[in-house]
DNA sequence: TAAGATAATCAACACAGTGTTAAAAAATAG
DNA sequence: CTATTTTTTAACACTGTGTTGATTATCTTA
């Protein structure tokens, strides 16, 4: 009732043919005209479903979104899980966090992270001050800052190598901002 | 003989407007017609200087560019200089860090910061080799982070008090990775 | 300040992509 | 199989693009 495998099929093949140009061309340069022709969909259809270009990338964001919190609730945010999910997601993740027009992507990923790294610090003297906002600012950044690098250099260590630098990275700026 | 000021008016109002756009709607949704038509410039003439929005928009970053490059050459990279410096120029500044099209503008702010960091630790047993890049993955990021997050909130504190805070916040980071 | 050089404007052009229609064809669910 | 839904097709007016040649305005410098 809900779900016609043609509508599955017809969005399916446009998401895709939208990564995979986003690999080949900015954003900005994508026309629906093209991103029909290469999905093979009438260009009629397209308008059906979707505004505009950034309605596609939008909804393709909040899919990714979605299943990052996902893993979040389920299992308490088990680290390894969500490093294996965004290096899975890689194209997609890279595409999105550094495009402007559907900034919101860069701050949801951010505000989750920021949520449970002060989740994390509460037992040990940082409270949620204004004043140690910029803290979390630096955290946050310094995190989400290595783990792109990391995946623009194609993934060069493992997931576990990854976390296990970035906690020590993370866990002695903390002890360093409390003395 | 290079320089006319009927150029050099020309350049300065369609730089002019496209900033200003640039701060009522996203780039994508620019076009050549609006700006000129903002900048009072024929359409014409704009294809004279420039190919597109985005040959207008590298030519500014150029030029942000060069004025923070001067800024570290002389005076051997004063940080209240350049702050202040960054501080001046936020608009632009903001617009184009969170700008993929011409997305060199981040990587070359974060090697210009990277290399002067490099430096600064070359001293206390941090050499230049593979496996500490992401130390510096992780300076760069929460340094940057903290600007344009300050940058963004209207530069709540002063110049002085962001770069003792943030000096703190590095400082102590490579502390902890010599450990 | 006058003369020659250079730049900006104007109007027109073919062309690309957009967003929307109505009717025909194809695929689906029950 | 049939009624329903989706996709395709072809056409439409519209907006912005990139370029042109002729005209007007402004600048440089002698």
């Amino acid at each position: 009732m809900k779900s016609d495998r043609r509508v599955k099929y017809t969005k399916m093949v446009l998401r895709n043919s939208l990564i995979q140009l986003l690999n080949e061309k900015p954003f900005e340069k994508i026309t629906i005209k093209e991103l029909c022709q290469r999905a093979d969909v009438n260009r009629g259809t397209f308008y059906v479903h979707y505004n505009d270009q950034e309605d596609l990338l939008q909804q393709i964001q909040d899919e990714l979104i979605e299943g990052m919190q996902n893993l979040c609730e389920k299992g308490g945010c088990k680290k390894s899980d969500w490093f294996k999910y965004v290096r899975e997601n890689k194209d997609a993740v890279l595409c999105l966090y550094s495009h402007k027009a559907t900034k919101s992507f860069a701050e949801r990923i951010n505000s989750l992270l920021r949520e449970y790294l002060k989740l994390s610090v509460k037992d040990r003297g940082i409270k949620n001050e204004g004043k140690n906002e910029i803290l979390f600012d630096y955290l946050v950044s310094g995190i989400v800052g290595c783990t792109l690098h990391w995946l623009t250099r194609d993934c060069p260590c493992d997931d576990e190598q990854l976390i296990c630098i970035l906690e020590r990275l993370w866990q002695g700026t903390v002890s360093e901002f409390v003395k």
